[in-house]
DNA sequence: GCGGGCCGTCAAGATGTCATAAAGATCGAC
DNA sequence: GTCGATCTTTATGACATCTTGACGGCCCGC
C-alpha cells in the first residue's frame, strides 16, 4: 500500500482528500503547513506528496525547493491560481504534475496513479537488495549478515537505507544529514561520523579498507557495491 | 540533448511545436498518425514522446496502450478534448501527463523538462562522459581510470569538473581560480601549478606531452579531448 | 649568454576533518 | 519510578587535505 503526505492549510480540503485517497487503498499522512510537511516527508517516507501551494508559513515553491534537496519522492501541485508563471516555476522546483483548483478528484486520482507508476517500475522494487554476504530487505527493514539477523537501531537504519539506496553515488554530509535527521539538520555531521562508525562495526566494515562505506574526506560518503544480480530472475 | 517524437494530424501544430522544441534544444521527430508514430517510437527511440489523441487511423488511448506493450518512454497526451474520462482513461492507459488545447507554450516546456528530469535519474542515462580509458561520472562524482576507480580530493575533482565541461575551451587562470576557489580568488595561480600537477599524476597525464590537460603559457589551462560519443546510442 | 618570469615538481607545516570511545541525556516500556 | 535502549554530546589521537615555500628547468627578450 502507497502512503500519501497531504499538505494544505484547509481541513476541509484535508478531509476531503484523505477521505478519497483512503477509499482508494492509500495511507494518508496530513500536514497544514510547509515546515511541517518537511518534517513528514523526513520522518515518514511517503510515496507521493500532494501540495498545496498556499501555505501559511512558507512559500510553496520554496517546500519543493528543499524538498529536493534531499528527496525524489513524486509530488503533485495544488493551487488556487491558474497563472502559467506559477506552473512553470513550480514544475521547474521539482514538481512532477500540476493542477488548478477546484479539480474533479477522478482526475486527481489517475494522476496519483500515473505518478505512483513511474516510482514503481524502475528495478521493479526488489523487495530484498544483496550485497556479497549482506541482504536487506527494504520491505521489512531486515538486514542479515551471512544469514545471521543484524540488529539495527532506526537511525542506525535509514542511513543504511540511503546510503545503499544510492549505490556508487558520493552523498554529501548535508544531504545526508537531512534524509536521515530531517530538513532541519545539515551541519552536524559528527552525527554521521558516530552513525557511520556504529553501522561499520555492526556490517564488519573497516573504516580504513572498506568494503561498503567509503569515506569521502571532506564531502560525504559513498556505498560502494552496486547490488548482486537477482538469482531468481534471468 | 534530448529527442521528442511529435505526434499529431495537423501538421501547422506540428511545425509550432517543432519551432518551440527545438529552439529549446530538443531534437524532434514527427509523425501524423498512429501506426506511423509507433513505428517511429520503435525505430527512433525518443526520450519523450508528446502526442495528441485525435488521430486519423487508430485512436491515441490505443497509441499508449500498444506503446506501454515495449516502453517507458514518458509520453504527455495533448487533448482538444476536456472531458474528465478522457484523462482518465488516457492517464490509466500509461500517459504520464495531459494537456488541454488550447495550452501555453511555456507550459508544455516546463511539463517535458519535468518529464525529462525523472528519467535523467535512473541507469538509463548514466550522464558519464568518457575520455579514452578515463570515465566521470558526474551525477555520482564518481572518476575512472580502466575501469580503477581514481580518487580525488574536493578541490581536485572541482577542478578537473571545471576543465572536462569546457572541452577544447582556454580557461584562464583567474577564470580557473574563481570557479574553483570561489569569487575571491583570481591571483594565485600557484594553486592551479599545484593541482594541476595532482591531477594529470592521478590521471596519468604528462606535463610535457599532455592528452588531457594543455598548458597554455601566461594564460591559462585547456581540456583537450571532446567527449567520446555514447556508444550505446547512435 | 644572461636574467626574469613562468611553469613543474617536491615537501613540510598548518588546518581542518575523521575514527573511535565513552559519558550524559532522552525516551518508552513496564 | 526504574530500567534498558537509543540518541546526543564531548574528548582525543590519527589522518587527509590544503596551503605555503623552495628549487630547478624552460623559454623569451635583451
Amino acid at each position: 500500500m502507497s502512503t500519501i503526505l497531504v499538505v494544505d492549510d484547509e481541513p476541509q480540503i484535508r478531509r476531503a482528500l484523505r477521505t478519497a485517497l483512503s477509499a482508494h487503498g492509500y495511507a494518508t499522512i496530513e500536514a497544514g503547513a510547509g515546515e511541517a510537511a518537511l518534517d513528514a516527508a523526513a520522518s515518514r517516507q511517503p510515496d507521493l506528496v500532494v501540495l498545496d501551494l498556499g501555505l501559511p508559513d512558507i512559500d510553496g515553491v520554496e517546500v519543493i525547493e528543499r524538498l529536493r534537496g534531499w528527496s525524489d519522492v513524486p509530488v503533485i501541485v495544488l493551487s488556487v491560481r491558474d497563472d502559467q508563471a506559477g506552473k512553470v516555476k513550480a514544475l521547474d522546483a521539482g514538481a512532477d504534475d500540476y493542477l488548478t483548483k477546484p479539480f474533479a478528484m477522478e482526475e486527481l486520482l489517475a494522476r496519483v496513479r500515473a505518478a505512483l507508476r513511474r516510482t514503481e517500475r524502475p528495478g521493479s522494487a526488489p523487495a530484498t537488495l544483496r550485497f556479497g554476504p549482506l541482504a536487506v530487505d527494504l520491505a521489512r527493514r531486515l538486514v542479515t549478515d551471512d544469514g545471521e539477523l543484524v540488529h539495527l537501531t532506526p537511525t542506525e537504519y535509514d542511513l543504511l537505507e540511503a546510503l545503499l539506496t544510492n549505490p556508487g553515488k558520493l552523498l554529501t554530509h548535508a544531504w545526508l544529514l537531512r534524509r536521515v535527521w530531517g530538513p532541519n539538520y545539515g551541519d552536524e555531521s559528527h552525527y554521521l561520523r558516530v552513525y557511520v562508525r556504529q553501522l561499520r562495526q555492526k556490517l564488519r566494515d573497516d573504516a580504513s579498507s572498506p568494503v561498503y562505506i567509503l569515506t569521502e574526506p571532506g564531502v560525504g560518503y559513498r556505498w560502494l557495491p552496486d547490488p548482486d544480480p537477482d538469482p531468481l530472475r534471468t
